[in-house]
DNA sequence: TATGCTATTGCAAAAATTTGCAACAAATCT
DNA sequence: AGATTTGTTGCAAATTTTTGCAATAGCATA
């Protein structure tokens, strides 16, 4: 379970807007503690929030995932959000039986130093989903 | 430009059949020499073989990424699809510029190294997109 | 608190993607 | 070549996601 409450405030130095439909989303998103859905915040607004439009809902997640405030991606064939923790994490996912298992960020510091120092790009591996087979689905197609 | 005439006949062996719908994408696909959609490929099918279906496009196209013989990925909001080269690479994303640069897949052989002593995780980075910041935004934004 | 600028939303329509099912056809075996 | 098996396709409907535009509402400023 994650308790924190995001702050938005500092969108606004941005130039950006502070609206109910942003505030709900985001904290909807850290109320999960998991991946979820589009269609899942949709879900929970036709209760908590019912005029909530669903074009609102990608255009708000696009657009904190613009703000790195949260993460996207394609995981076994659905997008998923997550709410941006302040320990970037990743995920193992087997082409065999579908684990899904989590990867710390610290592993792709060595490669972040080096993309930064030969190609001077400042990468920040946000989620990534890393394929694969894992060790027991290796084991058994032996 | 890429000529190579893709293989399917081995696909046979694994128990799944050779089709003229399964030939003709792939084919497409391999003819392409960058990022193609699944409406490009329905686009070059309304010409060449009209009687291909949407669906079939989408189902084949997620056929050969189980097979590894295609990749797919999640490109500044564009879902695309890539023959998959005996060598493989991955992307650079600018969030700044949208710029779109190739990066070996020799950048990820210490990690994947890692990940097979350490997790018994047998990784294939395929068309990994990296996001970040390149050296010509972050000089402009200091 | 009232005003103005414009970022953001809701709406409806378009576009992209997925799904169930019956008909079809690739591969195998007489 | 014909029959059999069953993996695949086409079709249409259901979902999901995107887009243009007018109306709305943050929020800075006075
Ligand atoms: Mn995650
Ligand atoms: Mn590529
Ligand atoms: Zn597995
Ligand atoms: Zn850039």
């Amino acid at each position: 379970m994650n308790n924190k409450i995001p702050d938005l405030t500092h969108i606004r130095e941005l130039g950006f807007r502070v609206t109910p439909q942003r505030r709900f989303i985001l904290n909807a998103l850290a109320k999960q503690d998991g991946h979820t859905t589009a269609t899942d915040i949709y879900q929970i607004a036709q209760k908590e929030m019912p005029t909530l439009n669903q074009a609102t809902i990608y255009r708000v997640l696009d657009f904190f995932c613009g703000l790195n405030l949260v993460t996207r991606s394609d995981i076994g064939g659905r997008v998923v959000y997550e709410f941006a923790p302040d320990t970037p994490h990743h995920h193992l996912i087997c082409r065999h039986c579908e684990q899904v298992t989590v990867l710390d960020d610290a592993h792709f510091e060595d490669l972040a130093a080096h993309l930064l120092a030969e190609h001077g790009f400042k990468a920040d591996f946000n989620h990534l989903a890393i394929y694969g087979v894992c060790a027991h689905c290796w084991d058994k197609s032996m």
